[in-house]
DNA sequence: TTATAGATTGCCT
DNA sequence: GGCAATCTATAAT
């Protein structure tokens, strides 16, 4: 499993390079792999939500490049990672160019280094629901800072932060409304995969 | 220089 | 279900 997963090729950064909408299905069903080491983190990815550019307020993007979000107005296929609450880290991958779309991973299912990840949580590896079942959760499991990967290419085979595509596909996929925003409140842009117990919060 | 809101989580009642 | 923790980017003074 392990050396599998490590030989599957990146995703095209052509892929990232689209709507966010449209990215964000595709994307349901994919596979977050971090290195550790010689350890092999990875997890499917069960839960997205889309982010627009200047015409949705709730995006990090819509005040314009700052040197926060300025991933967000560089090439698509890179990782945008900020600090939030005082206390977590979320990741989000960059789609169409000059801040005009992005997605926030929500929830992984585990798949590989699934002790390693609870280790990370100071979990023990039955609590499997509490490992990456929120944004916050999964970039603690995965061990990502912005210090390390915001800018980060995830396209890159090389990286130690990559998402490849090991042929599953997602039966159904379900369309919500964000969470945790306090704006635009009502877009169905929250991705997931149809009764995945992963899924941080029933749609 | 100071103030404030925030794409969350975990613990409390 | 309610709310404190904790800190930083950005806005306001």
């Amino acid at each position: 499993m392990r050396s599998s997963l490590a030989h599957l090729a990146p995703l095209p950064r052509a892929f990232f390079n689209r709507d966010p909408r449209i990215v964000g299905r595709e994307l349901l069903g994919k596979v977050l792999v971090r290195r550790e080491g010689r350890a092999t983190l990875a997890g499917r990815i069960v839960e997205l939500e889309a982010y627009l550019g200047s015409e949705d307020p709730a995006a990090h993007a819509s005040i314009g490049k700052t040197a926060r979000n300025a991933v967000l107005f560089g090439p698509s296929g890179y990782a945008y990672v900020y600090f939030i609450y005082g206390n977590h880290y979320c990741l989000n991958v960059s789609c169409l160019p000059d801040g005009k779309g992005s997605l926030l991973f929500r929830a992984l299912e585990p798949v590989a280094g699934l002790e390693r990840m609870a280790a990370n949580r100071q979990l023990e590896p039955w609590q499997e629901r509490l490992i990456s079942s929120g944004p916050g959760r999964l970039a603690e499991a995965m061990g990502i800072t912005r210090q390390h990967d915001n800018g980060k290419d995830l396209v890159d085979a090389r990286s130690d932060l990559r998402i490849i595509d090991d042929g599953f596909v997602p039966e159904i996929v379900v369309e919500s409304v964000r969470v945790g925003i306090t704006k635009a409140t009502d877009l169905p842009l929250r991705y997931s995969i149809a009764g995945n117990p992963f899924v941080s919060r029933k749609p």
